[in-house]
DNA sequence: TATGAATGAGTTTTCATTCAT
DNA sequence: AATGAATGAAAACTCATTCAT
């Protein structure tokens, strides 16, 4: 946690090594981010961190675990439900492309935290973003199995969770790379780049991604008894 | 890319050397991955790297783009493939989860190579990397739809694609260390752990990501109608 | 020299600080000794004690030569001299274990300003610590030969005051922790420790310290002659 | 325990090293004491330290529990003991100040780590330091009283060993330091001035010392039971 | 007078890479 | 071809001291 000191910073001042710390920590793993780097690029003496927070990976906790999910709510925040479970998710997953737009870094700062090749030091975060993330997915997709909107008997809701966490992680980000046609750091960097991905986009996007974890790819359970014949003699 | 001394050494040395630079760089980011910490392992002089390697990127990226796709191919080559195309996929993910149980070291390393949060030296492997993944899984679905027995005239197939890359990908791996119960680098050591996941186990998972690939998890067309149509007052 | 503000401050804020500084001074060296951690155990802000005294060795000068000496003399002096020199002497270096037991802290403190191995701050001080004590110590044996109960003609007074300074500085302390099978750290952190050398206990070392200066190991001026032959001709 | 590379290297760097070693560790505390110094005076790179030892302490605890103590006994072992005790010890004594004449910066680092004020990290080695010096003389004590050379049968063996141990360690350095009229610095400074301390002075101070340890100062027995009586009512 | 934030020099330690043998 | 010693840049972190409020 911050200190006092930290909190009480002029706000200019506080600003600008918030600001650095996460692009530093958003370009490179937490292991190669350095203190030196940010202290160079905020102008402010190496000391003064050791003020503000107990040592790098309590300002990295910090970024990852308050800084980035506070933002993430705010941005969020704004869209109520409008009851309908499937249009209700392609708005969060919309959202969720808009906020990687507007705050690239900070989307991708969680991303890589929650990538299981941590550093020793940030493992244990790593397990709490993730299951934090994967807790509130369950949650809406129990939600949508009550109301009815969504029924599919035969999968484990753990594992459905979990592989539509990765779509909607991973999966969604790699597609707006490709869409964007750019390496994450060039989208990091170049704002223009980044407004290339308008709302229409993002919806369409969106839309492609609900249709998959909502119908799937397939023909539907015919093909699946056969599948089941089939595979008995493997 | 490796000399011709590398290739031409005594076989023994040379697979110590690969096994230790594999456990090294499947357990730690490649910055943080250590040549002295090979040395030492492999009781190779570090002079002597670079007598094989230009410099840690040559071997970090030999490794990727060429050790463990070669080692990939020979795992997975064995199955020839049935004919129907969801059962073909089925086994497909089963044979990567098998991959890996057996070279969960090899199966890190790429995967690790594929996460966007690279270095800015290994940024150009990542690329590279990903998307000869995406190229396969797309030539696959491409022929699926060839075969008609995939069929979703709505999805774009680029789309469609990188979601289910990282179903398959992210997602499965999440899965996996869900149901193993433990954190990656625990895995990646205890093979006892490793054991746990079975064939029959694999095959449940397997089919619950094809249950889910093919099918969805919603109630079909119907919903997807509603939807839009609310849609257009958002 | 501490400043007027110092000696005008709140008494209780006063006595923490200078508490305080007598535990960060007691259980480190001169160097390792951090005001910062002072400021934090006394709640004193850092700048505050630039207010106090000029610096860092300014506090510690003050600490080792007026602080800890006055203790010292308030702790001893009660005991009035009985006239019988070796009693006297007797109880003299009881007093000062009664003083490490009661003070261990600026007893500690003043025999390691006492240390030769000072920094080049703290150098003077040494000298001045040294020879205080010396000249103390020198000034009670030349009464003893005045006043006749001590008598060994061939013993050079500087040299003897020395040595005996060492028996019931180092020396004592040496074997008081042997008798208490403790390091140090422990006894200056231990109440109970401490307590275990009762008055009795006491009694017996200085007696044993006693037993040594005033009648040595030896078996009295045969053996002496003997020697000064057979020295000849080494 | 420094590394094969130490031992093998270049012996003018490994001298330089130790020489400078022995300088930096000697002028200064082990906390204070600086890799980085030592480095910039022996102009070796920093990193070279540690191809030699694995880090500060090593180099400190080699120095301290092998170099010093293998010096000191090459430089001792010459004299054969000559079977007369107090002409044995005598010499032994005048042998210690000679060492401290010839390698005064080996012997400081000796008697400095053996001071009680240890930082944490060096708290074992005092102790073992301190403890073997101790059995080393208490042994020699037990054979002068096995030899009828030494017979006080009022003493504590222990605390006897103890208090004669500071007579010729912390006391006779303080008796050479003010017979050399210069602080410790300056003295591990200036060969002329140690020069001083020839063979017939240090001479005169070991007899001096043997003259107090053998005889004391006192009045003999008599003296001693008066005490007792007067003792009582105290 | 009291404060405590800011500072930057300093510390130990690690590491990829070079190069003489 | 193999070695492994040497290097120096870089990292995280601490601390006495200053100074504006």
């Amino acid at each position: 946690m911050p200190t006092r000191t930290f909190f009480d910073l002029d706000p200019a001042r506080r600003d600008r090594l918030v600001r650095e710390a996460i692009a530093e920590f958003s370009e490179r793993t937490y292991a190669e981010a350095s203190l030196s780097q940010i202290a160079k690029r905020t102008q402010i003496a190496k000391g003064s961190f050791y003020q503000y927070f107990a040592d790098k990976l309590d300002l990295y906790r910090w970024l990852v675990t308050e800084e980035a999910p506070r933002h993430k709510r705010e941005f969020i925040g704004a869209e109520p439900p409008t009851g309908d479970f499937w249009l209700d998710f392609e708005n969060m997953i919309e959202r969720g492309m808009a906020f990687l737009v507007e705050h690239p870094r900070l989307a991708r700062l969680t991303a890589a935290a929650a990538d299981p090749t941590a550093t020793a030091d940030v493992r244990g975060l790593h397990r709490a973003i993730c299951e934090a993330g994967i807790d509130e997915l369950r949650a809406q997709l129990e939600r949508g199995i009550e109301t009815g909107a969504l029924d599919k008997p035969g999968l484990d809701i753990e594992v459905a969770t979990r592989l539509v966490a990765a779509i909607i992680g991973p999966g969604l980000t790699d597609v707006v790379l490709h869409e964007l046609g750019a390496e994450l750091h060039e989208v990091l960097r170049s704002d223009s780049l980044r407004k290339k991905l308008g709302p229409a986009r993002r919806r369409r996007l969106a839309h492609q991604a609900v249709l998959l974890i909502q119908n799937g790819l397939g023909l539907g359970e015919r093909q699946s008894s056969t599948r089941k014949t089939r595979h008995a003699h493997v």
